[in-house]
DNA sequence: CCACGCATGTAATAGGTTACATGATTTA
DNA sequence: TAAATCATGTAACCTATTACATGCGTGG
């Protein structure tokens, strides 16, 4: 249900499902993702409940295009959702439980290299949405725009999304840094060092 | 798959898929979550691929309970997993998008209310790790530990989502403060006033 | 001519949630 | 005795990923 009104979202201005797909895989939609073999039946499904309107338009780059359009009844719905309750979702973060049962291990070594590696790909989703801040940023300086209007609201969302990356990140130092403190010391080999 | 490496890491100690479901809903799992009718199938899984045995076993509490052993070749499977590429997996947070999406409205009062609803949501989140990890601390304290064993792990993942949550807090009261700084306006008004 | 990007779809499979069926023990 | 907690499971459904099928247009 939600992917639907994500979509709903997306569709402010009219996109093929193609389009879309380029848009859950330009990085600022880091909150969600979708295959297209997903986003087509959904549009089919989204167009027979009379939330979208569509039409085949030739491309210039390719085969012929199904651009999809929100109806005023699309519209509705989406502002409902929108006036609802927060949704929080679902998060599937399996590095977490890497992270948690790693104690078993009992492998300070490993420990320290799954810590570097996990604040590399951390650190690259967030210069990801950091770009992508400066990129909006940019535009605000030539178009003014409302006061807060989308701009300021897709402003919070890439802030959001920084923020938690770069606190996690901060936390893989902070485990590196204690690690490194308790000196280099191989599985196997018992503690007792100060 | 990943289901099944986190109920091998949970299965440190024998438990039941009912026990399981619990560890699941205890708050510092966070990360992930599972319905026991995900679960049971998944032990049977695991059990016929030679990961897990089983007993049943009487409960003072109910009717007779199903306990999971980790089997050594279960043991190899979670380590190597543990030894891999960290998993970052899926998040879908659909606040985000509603937040997106919310410019649309151009109703400030809404996305005021949306963003302190959201705000509290977090924060109840984020004082359930806290207290865990408060929970953590203190049997910290009365046992000793090894320097870098279980504790240091689990104590890790719980900063980082704490961390977490409160840098989203903290752009929920930026958002807030802006909102504010504007003056209350309702929609339909049209901005200009310093 | 072949690889790549553009473009739309279906089929098979895996992962996950909600609803249902059953029954024991404890507590109000 | 009714409700709550403990306990295990299946069935139906929804959501999501991977694989497959098709074909146009451009550039090397």
């Amino acid at each position: 249900m939600d992917l639907e009104f994500i979509l709903l979202g997306m569709l402010h201005q009219p996109a093929s499902g193609y389009d879309l797909k380029c848009d859950f895989d330009a990085g600022p939609r880091y909150f969600w993702s979708a295959e297209l073999s997903q986003i087509y039946p959904a549009l089919q499904k989204m167009q027979r409940r009379g939330w979208l309107r569509s039409h085949r338009q030739a491309s210039p780059h390719g085969p012929e295009r199904r651009v999809y359009v929100r109806t005023a009844k699309g519209s509705r719905s989406l502002h409902a959702w929108l006036r609802g309750e927060p949704v929080i979702g679902t998060q599937r973060l399996a590095y977490i439980g890497q992270l948690i049962f790693m104690g078993e291990l009992a492998d300070r070594a490993r420990t320290r290299v799954f810590l570097k590696r996990l604040r590399d790909r951390l650190n690259a989703m967030a210069e990801l949405l950091e770009s992508a801040e400066r990129g909006l940023r940019a535009r605000e300086a030539t178009t003014p725009a409302q006061p807060l209007g989308h701009q300021f609201h897709e402003l919070l969302c890439l802030r959001m999304g920084i923020a938690s990356l770069r606190a996690k990140i901060a936390v893989c130092d902070e485990g590196l840094r204690l690690i490194r403190r308790q000196g280099p010391r191989r599985p196997g080999q018992r503690g007792g060092g100060k």
